[in-house]
DNA sequence: TGTACATCAGTGAACGCGCGTTCACTGATGTAC
DNA sequence: TGTACATCAGTGAACGCGCGTTCACTGATGTAC
């Protein structure tokens, strides 16, 4: 019951870790959609039909890749939080978890494109990617915690239209925020990724050249949005300025 | 030289729209990267050696997917904008601007992944494709454009790292608009294909469910970061309240 | 108006290649007594 | 400690299928005189 396991066993981590860094190699030469199980074999030395002891099928490893790459995402804005210098200072905070994101992304763009770029055709994603999928977003609604616990947060009211949906999203994923809160982290957490897939999915070449400094700013005004400020308001949060 | 033509010249129209039409049609099944010639002749009823008289290749064709795709959703932006009916509210022009290109995104979700989503591996965009790719930006820019001509647009001034990047962008794509105005134009821009792209590639999956109205709050939030307002404010423009 | 020639859409065979998955098998590792 | 048996990683052949592209060709449409 050691961590020492028999010769079998740490072969099939090995291999089965072998076979998972090949298959993302080969993401970047030709893409999720044309991953192929007979090349991942052919480039280890394995005969194709191998590979079925470690993974049942393509799809099978497909989500294998799937689960990792959200893994690693969700471990890099929660390491990148842990890391953050100042607890008070919110927005510096979220900058810091939305840099780190990009950072894996610019890192690991066929990862990325893996999954947060069009679903591959055929494929559908299992239950296990849920949770994993869910982490980079957990560790944002933490972020926005935390500032509420400190200082509160405070919002414009939501329009009439979208009262029950923002309720609705806020006892699913955060009954202590304000659902105008929820609302606006929602949407700042898919703006994030449209920035990221935009740099890393060539939108902006030729346009936006200076690319740190355009995110750092667009992460700052994301900040904003969901309510994140440097200074606690004094008195009541409504009405202060527009940008701390 | 009137419009009337040979029948070879009409025929060649016609089978080459029933080309890409089936190959829009394999889009759906198969997706981009998997797009096969033959299968697309042998839906038409041709030999696939056929195609070769319209498209040279595989990529080629391709191509002419993504300049349709791009004209589409850009000519949609247009009418959305060129249909609005207040000249003067530019929230809500910039509104029915954006909600038209997720509603073109909706209906067309194989086309909208073609251009937003992951690049096609092992394929590369000609120069064809930027001048119909930016349609939907210089809608954009033109509801900035109008706000700023009516009214002034005024927003907090840039970060002194980011001023650099922000005047040979301005220079580039808008040169009459304030500098703090084009970099949250191209935020914004890209944030709005963030929020589609997430509906559209399932991330929203069992999270946000009143979608039309959830769009709507965010892109009149983007409205706001490119400081468009209902009315005018009166004297100066900064220090005015968060939300118009 | 009629004829000779040029153009070009579409054919069918071929080249050389790739794929996922199944199946009976060999031989090494692990386990129970 | 030694032996008999079970487990299972990896093999190699096969099934049935798909792909992009080239090439010499047929036959219909278009054009110049």
């Amino acid at each position: 019951m050691t961590t020492i396991r028999g010769a079998r066993e740490r072969a099939r981590i090995e291999v089965t870790a072998a076979i998972k860094d090949e298959a993302r190699k080969q993401l970047e030469a030709e893409g999720a959609a044309k991953l192929s199980l007979r090349a991942v074999a052919r480039q280890l030395g394995m005969v194709s039909s191998a590979l079925y002891r470690y993974f049942p099928s393509r799809d099978d490893l497909l989500t294998a890749l799937i689960v990792d790459a959200y893994d690693a995402v969700g471990a890099a804005a929660e390491t990148a939080l842990a890391n953050a210098p100042d607890p008070d200072d919110h927005p510096a905070r979220w900058t810091a978890t939305c840099s780190a994101v990009r950072a894996w992304a610019l890192t690991h763009p066929h990862e990325y494109a893996l999954i947060y770029g069009s679903p591959v055709p055929g494929y559908t994603a299992p239950m296990d990617t849920v949770g994993p999928a869910s982490r980079v977003g957990l560790v944002l609604i933490s972020i926005a915690r935390e500032a509420h616990c400190a200082n509160g947060i405070a919002l414009p009211p939501l329009a009439d239209e979208l009262r029950p949906e923002a309720h609705r999203l806020t006892s699913q994923i955060a009954p202590d925020l304000p659902p105008a809160v929820v609302v606006a982290l929602v949407g700042a957490w898919s703006q994030l990724f449209g920035l990221i897939s935009f740099e890393l999915f060539g939108q902006f070449n030729r346009l936006v050249e200076d690319r740190d400094a355009f995110f750092a700013q667009a992460a700052g005004r994301l900040a904003h949005e969901v309510g994140l400020r440097r200074r606690p308001a004094a008195g009541t949060h409504r009405g202060s300025s527009a940008y701390s």
